[in-house]
DNA sequence: TTAAGTGCAAACGGTTTGCAGAATG
DNA sequence: CATTCTGCAAACCGTTTGCACTTAA
């Protein structure tokens, strides 16, 4: 897959509501390939910015929002203490993948297990449903780090407790 | 379990942190015990209004986030669409539980498979970590409401594309 | 008696929207 | 050219906070 695939895909949804391919939805989607992490609609608008690219931030919601809907971005986990949504890339993921969060730092790591999806599926069928889609988050505590109250991923110290 | 435990649970958290019981956290944990579902705090200041409570949305907030850090609850998933946190009860329960989410009217069910947990742990395992803690959300389209376009359980029609 | 809790209303911050001007097909 | 898109700034809305008053211990 390529980032003109990706660009195809999404003319081809534009198109079919009536819709334009501007400059600006090119360059979002472009950056959000060459990305290729799971990102919140701030931090992309500051690294477009960077990039040379004025984008309003108006347009950048508004773009991610239609690249949801078509399939190509889905809302993914944020990382802990974090009030904004979080996406990610999904448009020819070829392995089903989960998510990993640190406890100490927060961070959310991409982990693939090709067993798991049957699992959730079988659960589904159980319920009178058919699987569309999942998400699956796994909160843990790094043996290493749980013994020096450091985070050797991140450098950070232990976070204090929540206030209040 | 019941309400005494949870209460007594609460205290002690209470305690140790040189903070007091007091009528509205009392109301709050009660309400939040008998409805045991999972819930939105605007949700729960109407009703605790509804029951004859005259309890703020602050103190409604300031209560629901010192539960979250004692244990008590923990956050949830939201409804499709929703832009509030949700909350659950997790004290005392038995059974690690999943949630089900209906792709059409977008509820959340909860599940129980004793199974998946053990293969959570495994992948936990062989990243380095730990598990300390889980949510797994399948989402699922009701098969008999994917034929008719209507939500069974809901009542509701199969609601229409995100707008834009 | 005094430190903590409550209600109120204002502040906050991420997201959405109305509008006038720019640009696509 | 008609219609969509963009940038801007204001509106929105769930959540947090400062403050004066109330209350638990």
């Amino acid at each position: 897959m390529n980032t003109q695939a990706l660009v195809n895909e999404f003319v081809a949804y534009l198109r079919s509501r009536g819709m334009r391919m501007t400059p600006e939805r090119r360059h979002i989607l472009q950056h959000i390939f060459s990305a290729h992490t799971h990102f919140e609609v701030d931090d992309l608008h500051v690294r477009l910015r960077d990039a040379g690219h004025r984008i309003s931030k108006a347009t950048v919601y508004r773009t991610v929002a239609l690249l949801a809907n078509c399939g190509i971005l889905r809302s993914s986990i944020a990382p802990s203490g974090s009030s904004s949504e979080y996406y990610e890339l999904v448009y020819g993921l070829e392995t089903p993948h989960e998510h990993l969060q640190c406890q100490e730092c927060g961070r959310v790591f991409e982990v693939a297990d090709p067993v798991l999806l049957g699992h959730l599926r079988r659960i589904a069928v159980t319920m009178g449903y058919e699987l569309v889609d999942h998400s699956v988050k796994i909160v843990g505590r790094c043996v290493e780090l749980r013994n020096k109250g450091v985070c050797s991923k991140s450098g950070l110290q232990r976070p204090p407790e929540r206030p209040q």
